[in-house]
DNA sequence: GGTTCATATGTTAGCGCTTACATTATAGTA
DNA sequence: TACTATAATGTAAGCGCTAACATATGAACC
């Protein structure tokens, strides 16, 4: 192991040629005799010399590297984030360190030291949902960042967070799934999910009532619960709502925030007894890779995720500031079924 | 973004000393007298300063900054692995990249550049099931990374890999595996799993082939089927299996080497009607979040990753040669049933 | 044959730190 | 008072590259 790296000098020396002749070589210049460069090639291959690319970045001021902050890896909607990113970043030339969330926790000691001091070239973070006042100290975090560092935002970003961002368009998602479940005759179609951010144009909120408005249908409060995002809350938030409600007021549908949370929900249903999808259609978002396999196989918005991945590396690298949407796509499977149908069973 | 960041000079003339004092205070050493301590880090905050990890690097030779290399992320086996690398390596001022799998292939361009060029501190490799001459290649790859770097592996991992690793005992697991379902009445047990290299005295075709004997029923060829590790693969090994044989001997139970084998399995048992688990018991291996929400809810053995990815950089940065495994854990859930209490309903 | 210019190569000063060594100031000792 | 040990600080040489500039060698030109 590590037996002393080879250095520059060393074939500079071995090759009989200066350490500029190398450094040409090295980076592919043209104006390099065929006879010299083949000499330094030679000597790079005997020594298995690599430049160290620590030393380029002290000149260039360009570590190559890039960093994610998300939530939580083992939720696979940031792994396939994550995987987007470092395959677009791989294309590139770039890297991709991955850090935690509460880097971005000012609440800690000096929590971006860790990030500044290696000098990414970018930055990208994942938002989610912002609870009570913790989006302060996250928008803080962010902008103290930003002073150093390029930085893209992805998923839930209020408009007042003035970065660039990739995201879904959520409430055009949020429209479409409802009236999916209205085209399936439901009326009563419940929204268990997150807080998004009041003025946040594109909040599924918005999408909700607009669906909801444009098949005549009233917006029911007890049918906007609010939760985190695992399944835990989703069965807890699902349980809330029917313990509140007498059955026969019940939502036929239910439209969950994620796939976690719609898993939660399947749960609670089928101890409670409720037949899928005749008593209770209930779709989720995010179309993770177990929605086929869930009982039944879940309906989902699958929002491309590792698109979504590569793009906000695209934009970073680019340095553009735009804010920018993906498309998203319905993926109908049994976990969503015609109201009438399942009545008539 | 990015006003050109202050430098060591810049805090040495701001506090009117020299470099050398501001780097004595960077590095906490005790011989700097209270008043200049004081000055150096006022100029340190009002500039904001963070020295350069770069900068750091080139002198101590050391980035700080560790690799891993697995086969796919959006399995959230390795996904937990990643996490628990991560945090240890955090824990210890650490940083985890990415890298692709093909990082291995030495079929490719001269592979293992990007990592070599980077000077990583340290390499983690999740070895999975390796088809064909394919391990030839990694081997290689893998021997080549070791000489400019330290390098831990984990998972399948065979005995003339002469690497430091951590691993479960799949032996140990998978006979108490055999023996569980043996105890709940089970005597046609089926396993469902990737090649392991021959002489791996760990691997699970040992363990299968002990549990069986120390049961007294016999090893039959048609039970072990190979595949690799998606959710098709195992339905389609599944479904192989099956139609080779006549419903009457059929297994009563299928020991899956993943949770995404067993999802396929449920799949290709639910579409051929089978009631589960009174028709059939399936195993996973992994216990993944979604485990508990599949149709039955999957029994399958946890193999405490995190605790494996953050025990594979304690190995890494303390330089261990040792091989070391992780415990593990049968976790019971409804997908395993007494074979009786099965034939009665 | 000297001037000009293109091409090939070498020299050297950084990049932002760490560190061995040198220097200065201060106090303690004989 | 001179002499030495100690503490506090400064100087400068790297670490392994890049890049601006300098130099050398010919070929082309009038």
């Amino acid at each position: 192991m590590a037996s002393e790296n080879a250095t520059i000098y060393d074939i500079a020396s071995d090759a009989g040629v200066s350490i500029a002749t190398v450094s040409r070589v090295l980076r592919g210049e043209s104006n390099v005799s065929d006879e010299t460069r083949q000499k330094v090639q030679r000597a790079i291959e005997r020594r298995n010399y690599r430049p160290s690319s620590i030393a380029r970045g002290l000149m260039s001021k360009k570590t190559h590297s890039l960093g994610i902050i998300l939530p939580k890896l083992l939720n696979p909607h940031y792994a396939m984030i994550f995987t987007g990113a470092q395959e677009e970043a791989r294309m590139l030339g770039y890297t991709v360190s991955l850090f935690p969330w509460s880097s971005l926790d000012t609440k800690a000691y000096d929590p971006a030291t860790m990030l500044i001091e290696r000098r990414l070239d970018g930055l990208i973070v994942c938002v989610e949902y912002l609870p009570d006042d913790h989006g302060e100290h996250v928008l803080a975090s962010l902008r103290e960042l930003r002073r150093v560092m390029p930085v893209v935002l992805i998923g839930c970003v209020p408009p007042w967070y003035d970065f660039p961002a990739v995201s879904n368009n959520n409430a055009a998602m949020m429209k479409e799934i409802v009236l999916y479940l209205v085209s399936l005759g439901h009326e009563r179609i419940a929204f268990i999910g997150g807080f998004a951010e009041d003025n946040d144009p594109q909040r599924r909120d918005i999408g909700y009532r607009e669906g909801l408005r444009e098949a005549r249908l009233p917006y029911i409060e007890s049918y906007r619960v609010f939760c985190k995002g695992t399944p835990e809350d989703g069965r807890a938030a699902l349980r809330g709502m029917l313990d509140a409600l007498k059955p026969e007021y019940w939502p036929s549908a239910v439209i969950a925030m994620n796939d976690l949370v719609a898993m939660g929900c399947q749960g609670e249903a089928r101890d409670r007894g409720l037949r899928m999808p005749e008593d209770l259609s209930i779709i989720g978002w995010d179309d993770l890779f177990c929605a086929p396999y869930l009982c039944p196989p879940l309906t989902s918005i699958n929002t491309h995720q590792q698109q979504t991945g590569a793009r906000a590396v695209q934009l970073l690298l680019g340095g553009e500031q735009r804010r920018e949407t993906v498309d998203w796509e319905l993926v109908e499977r049994a976990s969503c079924a015609p109201i009438n149908k399942g009545k008539e069973i």
